[in-house]
DNA sequence: CCGGACATCCAAACCGCTTTGGATTTCGAT
DNA sequence: ATCGAAATCCAAAGCGGTTTGGATGTCCGG
């Protein structure tokens, strides 16, 4: 209601000492419990806020978590990256944690942990998106901030803190329930294959081929960012060739959304003469739930990866000095209306 | 490099007074070039940086802009949102703002403006989805934080700055072509009416309609999150329905999607049996771009607004007691794939 | 040679909070 | 009555910058 308060004016009103009032509100053990509530009363009544940035110089915490997101991920992981960073900041204000989010030129993005760091800006900082050939944790470790990945390093798995899903496993289990459908011709949609995650979803994908005896046709194996004309567009393509693909399977919503664009184009139905697998990020504009939902999919909530690393995170925070912890989710794969068996010919 | 150097050690170093290194590095007047040059040199050298929470509360300005974002909008408006923060953080970090964001519980908004207010956590803040029944700008007002709305407040045009495209006049114009290639059975898929966009819409679609001699059918009309379901299964009701229409009017690039599957599976071609314009609010990872787009729309970059509603924000802020400004943006009308004239049956 | 205008630089106050290191009082136990 | 522990509370010292109000030195015209 009233504004403008601070520290001083509220403990001469109450006749008490800064220390008192201060402790007294930030629940330390030493003032009465009569005192207490006389101060959180009259802290209510005149509307008391501690001044954040005083609070945090006294502290030495900034109480703040870091993101920065450079343009070429925010065009490409887009939607994705909301929907976690919605979840991380769900986890924040939970804790009274700010989240702030630094949006960069591509070869700033050093700079911009560098200046978080010296300048104090955060306590931590989450780091989007890994590539196969990664440095950011280097550069975190040498600026001694801490950090949790979203995604997993190559070959620092050990040393560092990261959530991710299988993505391996997903892709192996989506392409086995081709498999056993007849299909044998499968094309994979995937995501650009320098970053991590892609390359992992790849893998999982030829090795359940070749564990069956198949090899992967590299004509139908294509990479890029996830939109959608990505998906329709090579889907065309392929299906439009002399030996097209029975199924795809594809890394993200949105280009599976291209995908099944395609086939309608082409006048075949989706599910029947082409059965369509895609990740599902589980993205709140695009549901693809209910009970037979419209993509057979492989599914993983990126918002609770999103909350669950921050949890991580503060946790590091809180308890410094431990070791890295990580959260390995697994993918749940749900059949829906887009696979059948393998058209005979 | 180097870390932890803070201004009192860095003056010693060079036998100056904190005044003078700070004034130096400040870019005040009263320094001799001579020394500036060499406090900047020392200062590069030990990797100083201004710890950004004491130089806050120095200043009493936290150059941070607060974004709230209640989980119902977040929700509805995913996609859309991200793409106008990355505008409005490009324009921050470019004047050394940072970007705080607060995901919060529906009924929290109001304390989450509060405590930005009474803990000045930021400057100001950008007001995201205007409700047909607005209020936040009065509770803004009454904290006396500087705002921007990115769209309009019903009412209170005047009193406010706010950044919008016109999107009256843009759904007019798109329900005239379509009236213009002999549509006269047009459906409009709208976002939900409490939020004042879709309302003004609405609105347009409905003038041109009446401009020409039409009324619009409420059979035809229907309001709701955009998803792409929403599209598809309301598309395909219509479409089933005994009086289909022949032209939809979309709000949204994924409820167009939508719309366009249903098209497919009554096994009828877009653009040709069923024509469609679509709102395109320029999504990076939805681009409808090309020679011939594949769906004709209004288009207007909601990034482009992102940017531009910092710049008026911060314009406020650095020119307190101003005349609130505000900018109207035109979205284009772009012909594409998706329309063609209504066929006659 | 003097006084004032500039050009430089500095000591200290201040921003608003937390926290250290007592001071004072209370009270049960000896 | 005496003492030490426990319970309360406080003055003052930070945290790391910015900014005010001089102090000092230099240069120039008269």
């Amino acid at each position: 209601m009233s504004k403008g308060v601070n520290l001083k004016e509220l403990s001469k009103k109450l006749n008490l000492s800064q220390t008192t009032v201060s402790r007294a509100l930030n629940g330390y053990p030493e003032v009465s419990a009569d005192t207490r509530k006389r101060v959180a009363e009259m802290a209510e009544a005149l509307g008391y806020a501690p001044n954040s940035q005083a609070r945090r110089l006294a502290t030495g915490r900034s109480m703040a978590i870091g993101h920065v997101i450079p343009r070429s991920i925010h065009e490409m992981m887009n939607p994705i990256f909301l929907e976690f960073i919605a979840g991380a900041g769900e986890t924040y204000s939970k804790h009274g944690y700010d989240m702030i989010i630094s949006v960069v030129e591509d070869d700033h993005e050093e700079d911009a942990y560098r200046q978080i760091a010296s300048r104090k800006k955060a306590d931590g900082v989450i780091v989007h998106g890994p590539a196969s050939d990664e440095h950011r944790h280097e550069l975190l470790k040498e600026l001694n901030l801490p950090f949790v990945v979203h995604g997993r390093i190559p070959g620092a798995e050990e040393e560092t803190s990261w959530i991710d899903m299988n993505n391996r496993r997903a892709f192996e289990r989506a392409t086995n329930l081709l498999l056993d459908l007849g299909h044998t011709r499968i094309a994979l949609l995937n995501g650009l294959e320098q970053m991590d995650f892609a390359k992992r979803r790849r893998r999982g994908f030829e090795s359940a081929l070749e564990a069956r005896g198949h090899v992967a046709d590299p004509d139908l194996m294509r990479s890029s960012d996830m939109t959608e004309p990505f998906g329709c567009e090579n889907a065309m393509e392929m299906l439009k060739s002399d030996n097209p693909p029975t199924a795809f399977l594809v890394s993200s919503m949105i280009t599976a959304i291209g995908v099944a664009r395609a086939v309608g184009q082409c006048g075949l139905q989706t599910g029947k003469d082409v059965s369509i697998i895609t990740h599902d990020d589980a993205l709140s504009f695009l549901p693809n739930s209910g009970e037979i939902p419209i993509f057979t999919c492989t599914r993983s909530s990126v918002r609770f990866a999103g909350q669950k690393a921050a949890e991580l995170l503060l946790n590091m925070i809180a308890n410094p000095g431990g070791k890295p912890t990580s959260l390995h989710l697994d993918a749940e794969l749900i059949v829906g209306q887009s696979t059948g068996p393998a058209p005979s010919r």
